[in-house]
DNA sequence: CCTCTTTTGAACTCATGGGTTCAACATAAT
DNA sequence: ATTATGTTGAACCCATGAGTTCAAAAGAGG
């Protein structure tokens, strides 16, 4: 029985991966269950077995790729918990794993598949919700407010720090990888994440920082 | 035979903006031709009389709104042309109308279009390019060129400064309007356009402004 | 070997919608 | 009036795809 059940996770494990996949290459509209089932390696009524709908297959693929992406991106805070004596380095390597994760893959999949149903299913926003911005928003307001207590950041607004340093990074890159269609080269990750930090501590930073 | 063109044309048009509307509210592959014709107060057969194909209605009505949306945006930077005593106050105003703009209905809809098909239609990227932020870009990149000249601003990179006074205004908004779907009140707006233009200040301004 | 659960493939129903055809109609120019 | 062009509504063909049914397998537990 144990194994049975190990059976059926996987399944529907496979199911929620393989609807991901396709959504997110074909939209919502254009995928088509048949195609799902191919590609978890699985029968349609299989589908149909483990979720009722079209409709709620897709929310369930959302929320467990949006759950899986959200990790990745809190965790890439962590080095913020201690920086060194060299904060703009642990800022500029912060910054460089937020635009890795950003111009992953899946991400930019799931910004797209969230950008194009929005309409349709105005309730995946609140799926996801706490995994979008908002939470990596509120970390890092959290580690900022820290920094600024010791006295290596300006001591306004930890919120608003954390949102324009978001904005700063993250901001261009809307336009250099043409929507998320383009894969950016390590360096100009590089690049991008310095003179985002640069600007950022001309406009947060101490005189102790 | 005057009036007779003039008739194609507001067809044409009317055509055009129907369908941007319909496909703004239901994507792509949900609009039906049909309801798009009815949208345009016009009859299926005239639609595909002026497009060959649903594929180029798409693309010829998400070019003309691009078009439209652009001039609005450019036009916002005129006030940068010939800055007052107070730059900051100038660039608020520049700021705030840009965000009026951004979370206009037209324009979100067109950035979830976009978001949506471009897997689909890789080449409405190009077809929107210029409209889309990198003229912008451009364009404030040459007034901010100006003002470093004139000892206003750092004499740095001007394409960065604009990149990243771009990014400071714009980068909050997609968790505020909750990816377009919600109305901003006006003095939300604004407050967004003065923190946005306090911190460009501090990271790119100098002692003379 | 028997049983219960799950999976599977294939075929089926039914609704939707792209694109076309056609005959009737409107309009304006000659 | 006649002719040419454009519009209209309705009906039509055809492909696609959601969701179901069913009988046959496959696998685990007893």
């Amino acid at each position: 029985m144990t194994t049975t059940t190990r059976g059926r996770i996987d399944k529907r494990q496979a199911i929620l991966e393989g609807a991901f996949t396709v959504f997110a290459r074909e939209g919502y509209a254009q995928a088509c269950v048949q195609e799902i089932a191919r590609e978890a390696g699985v029968a349609k009524p299989t589908v149909y077995n483990h979720m009722t709908d079209k409709a709620t297959l897709f929310r369930h693929a959302l929320e467990a790729a949006a759950r899986r992406i959200l990790e990745e991106r809190v965790a890439a805070l962590e080095p913020l918990a201690a920086p060194g004596d060299d904060l703009r380095a642990t800022l500029e390597e912060v910054a460089h794993t937020l635009l890795r994760l950003h111009t992953d893959g899946r991400s930019c999949a799931l910004r797209r598949l969230l950008y194009s149903e929005i309409n349709h299913f105005p309730d995946i926003l609140d799926i996801v919700k706490e995994s979008g911005p908002d939470r990596l928003t509120h970390a890092l307001a959290d580690r900022l407010a820290r920094l600024a207590l010791a006295g290596r950041l300006r001591a306004a607004d930890p919120d608003l720090a954390a949102e324009q340093f978001l904005a700063l990074l993250l901001g261009p890159l809307e336009a250099r990888t043409r929507l998320g269609t383009r894969e950016l080269p390590d360096a100009e990750l590089r690049t991008m994440a310095g003179v985002a930090v640069d600007a950022f501590v001309r406009a947060w930073g101490t005189a102790a920082a």
